[in-house]
DNA sequence: GCCTCTCTGGCACTGAGTGTCAAAGAGTCA
DNA sequence: TGACTCTTTGACACTCAGTGCCAGAGAGGC
């Protein structure tokens, strides 16, 4: 799409709006709640008509959740970057922690993450996206594992990186449960240091 | 509630019913697939109405996964009732594989299966009955950890508990896409192995 | 100025899920 | 048997998310 510096003046306005709504819905949510706000409090509050709001978000819960996906994609651009002499987890680990994360003061985050895991639509679509993370992953690792990226035979490759998820989905959870008191990584490290048995576990 | 031995007329219709629309519901899914099939279709072919469906079931998700949350309970007793000596991932593992399936032959099970994978509203459905799995157990190995069983701040039982989740779904994946020519149990104990490092891993 | 391409709003529609209400059957007590 | 209570039921109306369709307006190329 780069073939303009400056791109045409719809795809500028597009990505303008787009934020503005986001921005503007967020800015709901966080007041009144995530279900409590429907997309006419949205589109009204944005100036945009109902049926353009669904031209910009493909659900209400993607407007929270939009970026994952394609955080997914420069996680998997990370760990491709990996060095080889990595193994699975660490490599994994690795990527998950060098991939920028959406920068928002730290208040924010935790009243989203707060809104994310008390608020059981979003945490559906949020476990969705960690399956296309998984998806988007797997090859890179049945690589390192020193198998053919596209052996959906062998299911060691899934396991592991499901896993990974998996604790990082638990950290954040304890994390936003203790109010960010720790750190975000220390809880991802303990977590796999807990399933991997590193340390003391019965 | 059994205060008489053979229930009140009320519950016994109540749980014909009940048993009666599912049954037929499943069958108008698998026919023609579940989203394709409205609650609507489900009513009238089960000769009630459209009010009194949502009065059996909560949402159309639940005919296909209700039977999960009973699931998790009887899981937890299992899981209550292994020897101490046995390790939180050995108990764990074994209490999933001492709880009773519900009885279904192979190929329906391997349809539905393919149509829970298939199906991403059902699936966001099945890993939200995993976390309600995840709350019901983590107690138990909180205190085969040696960790009060409602320690919020050590999160190494919920890390575990999530994990050996993870690979029963993994292992549940792999199972439907290969057409269930392995064994459940081998593919779950895989999993494990993976991705606690007991088998040959980078 | 013309043509095309995209974005937009409006309208109507489906489908899930909920609240309310009046009617009918089941159970209890006398 | 009759009266009273409790549950279930169907019908209607409603909210909300999401989609299809269409006509109009602005941007950009020629």
């Amino acid at each position: 799409m780069p073939t303009t510096p400056d791109q045409k003046l719809w795809a500028r306005t597009r990505q303008a709006v787009h934020a503005e709504v986001a921005r503007t819905a967020m800015s709901l949510f966080l007041e009144r709640g995530f279900e409590a706000t429907t997309i006419d409090d949205i589109a009204a509050a944005a100036g945009i008509s109902r049926r353009s709001f669904f031209r910009y978000f493909g659900t209400k819960e993607d407007i929270v959740l939009g970026d994952l996906a394609a955080r997914g994609e420069l996680i998997r651009k990370e760990l491709e970057a990996r060095p080889a002499t990595e193994d699975a987890w660490t490599a994994l680990l690795n990527a998950l922690r060098h991939t920028p994360r959406p920068g928002q003061d730290d208040a924010t985050t935790l009243q989203i993450s707060k809104m994310l895991y008390g608020t059981p639509s979003l945490r559906a679509r949020s476990l969705e996206k960690h399956l296309q993370w998984q998806a988007l992953l797997t090859p890179e690792i049945r690589r390192r594992l020193g198998v053919a990226p596209d052996d959906e035979h062998d299911l060691r490759a899934d396991a592991i990186v499901a896993c990974v998820l998996t604790c990082l989905d638990v950290a954040g959870e304890a994390w936003t449960r203790s109010d960010g008191s720790q750190s975000l990584e220390d809880l991802v490290l303990m977590a796999v240091a807990a399933v991997r048995g590193s340390a003391a576990d019965t």
